[in-house]
DNA sequence: TACGTCAAGCAGGACG
DNA sequence: CGTCCTGCTTGACGTA
């Protein structure tokens, strides 16, 4: 388990850096935005323009008219009465096809960046920021899981059963949402983990 | 209907 | 102090 924590500390410092330095990027970011970053943001079409989040059946559907003040986003959906329904709201194939672009080409935005993005694709500036956290996070965690995989799962030796590719990648995946809950009662999808554990890096029985 | 996905909520920390 | 970040967690919704 040594070099696999090795890996893993390798790997984040790496990924640290890497945000570091675009934070780094981010915070030299002149009001002349797009030039800065050698990536213009490109046009995105009238066809585009016409997007609109896919309402769900709430009431409130996740202001897409909202006017683009940002963080004001949170205190929407709960009314000072208290907590009402929650919706969620579905961004369209093409407004996700352009945050995905976007996020190819770099992680993280600036904000007159945001702003631009966010007008392109009719979404709020806050959206847009959650898109981006959120993905960020998943991206993280595929990683995570895929490196955690690929040391602590390789060629397994002496398992009783066969293990395939894909119990692999399940299994890491798993592994690390369990290490992110060592203390607490919140315990997802316990069931996948049935009668798999490998040299002692999952241990069913603690549960 | 159980489960997976994902936008949004929340807590806590860093930073200017 | 405000803003943005990470790292979850929640809740709505689609689907197998």
């Amino acid at each position: 388990m040594a070099g696999s924590a090795r890996q893993l500390t390798s790997f984040f410092i790496e990924d640290i850096l890497s945000m570091k330095e675009e934070k780094r990027r981010i915070s030299n970011y002149s009001e002349t935005s797009d030039e800065t970053t050698g990536c213009k943001t490109e046009q995105i079409d009238e066809e585009c323009l016409s997007l609109e989040i896919r309402p769900t059946n709430s009431p409130h559907t996740t202001e897409s008219t909202e006017t683009s003040g940002s963080s004001s986003a949170t205190t929407d959906s709960t009314s000072a009465l208290g907590k009402h329904k929650r919706s969620r709201a579905a961004f369209t194939h093409l407004q996700v096809l352009e945050l995905e672009k976007k996020f190819n080409h770099q992680k993280y935005l600036s904000a007159p960046e945001r702003a631009h993005l966010a007008s392109s694709l009719r979404l709020t500036e806050t959206q847009v920021k959650i898109w981006f956290q959120n993905r960020r996070y998943k991206t993280k965690r595929k990683q995570l899981a895929s490196e955690y995989g690929k040391d602590c799962f390789q060629k397994p030796e002496g398992l009783p059963f066969s293990v395939t590719e894909e119990d692999l990648r399940r299994a890491s995946l798993l592994a690390t949402v369990y290490t992110s809950y060592p203390h607490q009662s919140y315990r997802p999808y316990t069931y996948d983990l049935n009668g798999f554990a490998i040299n002692g890096v999952w241990r069913p029985a603690v549960w």
